[in-house]
DNA sequence: ATGAAAGCGCTAACAA
DNA sequence: TTGTTAGCGCTTTCAT
């Protein structure tokens, strides 16, 4: 805390006028005169008055702070979110505050009740995935504002939701390969969920309340059989390469595919920590990319540009998507309509040397 | 703001008691009987209170937040420094405020006034490198106790930093290369100073303020000519490779390096960026990793284990140098001594598959 | 147009 | 041990 800050009071005196006209005159509001103006504003400089954010929002009720909670921000996806967020949300005035997880529910509850003691405007959360998300929803009916950042979970139905389209992204890599003529494409995925449950729901995920309450790696996968069926391909269990969330459990999940010998053509991961395991695998069994096999990764990653061949991906919006947020959470804070909505943002597909045409096709 | 608070007021109604008995046993100061401390608790549970840190910050003057000013939390570096700071910060009661300046010093002063206005209760910063960082002079003229993250400029010389020991970084990687036999050793810099400057300073960077204003670039610079002269070597201009800081210079500086014959058997990059370059150019020029020429990085990216062969790398204790940063800070806000000091934090060399002993040694 | 005064929620003398 | 009260810095009626 600064020492010997300067107070209104201060101004005032110096100024020689009383202290609610100071107060006018420095929050610009209410009538004053051009000359107590001019003298207020003066001694304002003069002594180096800087208002006192924590006394106004005592006042008005607002910090014109926000919080984000996130599993980590050192990850690249959150830092890139985060980014977009702060940027967005200081342009309208907010600052914002920073929470770690580690997908952990405890923290989570933790963290979100010392934002709220703080008195934050309102909160941005990437929510630890888990059965019941109780303190986001004692929160929200408090009437906080709360936006979800690329995670929904049964519970939180009623919050908006930004998120990167998931299903579109995997759909586009996967279509994008058939169109070069793949027609046995491997999916590498960490969802353990049967294929049927996935494929019942993959005709309505285009309503967001379907899809949105799915996590990203089970859309991406309904992403798959949309891009398949489309195809009018038939969707092959074989070719769906189930993974733990590591890059050695991705990696010996790609190598134990190779040694089977499937047919397949390409391969699609469909999360940064799979692309890394993924690309190590083929490698390791001396798989040729993309002649003997095609490989699309999630994620634009600084690897993906240092191998040879150069790795195509699907590349999230990641700064659009916190700043998305901070747009929509500012709204609901100055009393936008509250009503739920699923902002669906777009992938892009970037193409390099790791695609190429099925070696029977050429 | 959540909209109908529960106030300390609220609870003592509730209890039975007077206001200042409620906030003394939920303050947990001052003497209280056992009687009235359960009927106050259970009272403010049953009205689910949240102290107001506001009001609190209003009356003690202390907001227990403190600001964290950097070019790009979405850098790896920073967001890992971020990560580290927080992580303390919240393990000692203390929340964080991001600011982002992208290296602009009208930003930086803006966003410095804006932690001012929020009062917290001191401030981290990796300053933009001007001439006359003002802005934060004023804000250490007012007793607001800072930290410098990584960089020192002149005139900021009392205040505290908290940095990587840059010397020791780049020493410890050509050392190492000495220490295999080579003897013609690259080194990749953006610094634009005459090496002569650079001469001068390197016998008396054991002492931290004379190394301390340096930039970074500049103090590893130094620990390429103090491990050569350690070595018994001569430092020859022709292995001083100078870049833009941008991956397309560098790529550039190292492909007419390598095109020119300089008999080097070895090269060191001296930033995360200029390797990546690095890396790129010694592979367009078909240079063989390590027969024809080792190579170290800086900083452990991504892409230095996906590339093949891997690559060694100079690591730098990010999170724990965000770590300490709060550390110290969190000390002298809660009242350490104040002198100015300087934390120097070790690096470490991760090697792998890029360095080898020179080819005429083998 | 200007000033006086109350009060946001909390803490800390001081009294009782 | 408990209650009363003043006040942190600001905004905002309400008089003047």
């Amino acid at each position: 805390m600064v020492h010997e800050a300067v107070t209104i009071i201060d101004v005032a005196q110096e100024a020689g006028v009383s202290k609610s006209a100071a107060a006018r005159v420095l929050a610009r509001r209410g009538s004053t005169s051009e000359t107590m103006r001019t003298k207020v504003l003066e001694a304002a400089h003069r002594l180096g008055y800087r208002p006192n954010q924590l006394a106004r929002a005592m006042k008005s009720g607002a910090t014109n702070t926000i919080g984000i909670v996130v599993p980590d921000v050192a990850i690249p996806f959150f830092s890139a979110v985060l980014r977009g967020l702060a940027d967005t949300a200081r342009a309208a005035g907010v600052e914002v505050l920073v929470s770690n997880t580690d997908n952990d529910a405890d923290v989570e509850a933790r963290s979100l009740e010392l934002l709220a003691e703080q008195r934050v405007d309102g909160i941005a959360i990437a929510p630890v995935f888990q059965e019941d998300p109780a303190a986001i929803i004692r929160l929200q009916a408090e009437e906080l504002p709360i936006v979800l950042l690329d995670r929904r979970m049964p519970g939180l139905e009623s919050l908006p939701l930004v998120s990167v389209d998931h299903v579109a992204a995997t759909e586009r890599a996967v279509r994008s390969l058939i169109e070069l003529g793949h027609r046995r494409i491997g999916l590498l995925t960490e969802v353990t969920r049967e294929r049927a449950v996935l494929d019942d729901l993959s005709g309505r995920v285009g309503d967001p309340y379907v899809r949105s309450p799915l996590r990203p790696s089970a859309q991406r996968f309904i992403g798959y059989l949309r891009a398949l069926r489309e195809a009018g391909l038939e969707v092959d269990d074989d070719l769906i390469l189930r993974s733990g969330y590591t890059t050695q459990d991705a990696q010996r999940a790609v190598e134990d595919f190779l040694a089977r010998d499937t047919g397949a053509t390409a391969l699609h991961a469909t999360d940064a920590v799979l692309s890394s395991g993924a690309y190590r695998g083929i490698r390791a069994r001396g798989v040729s990319i993309p002649d003997q096999l095609s490989f699309i990764g999630f994620d634009d990653q600084d690897w993906t540009t240092m191998v040879q061949p150069t790795v195509s991906v699907v590349e999230q919006p990641q700064q659009h998507l916190g700043a998305t947020a901070a747009t929509v959470l500012v709204g609901i804070i100055r009393g936008a309509a509250t009503e739920p909505v699923v902002h669906l943002l777009e992938p892009e597909l970037i193409t390099r040397e790791s695609v190429a045409p099925p070696a029977q096709a050429r």
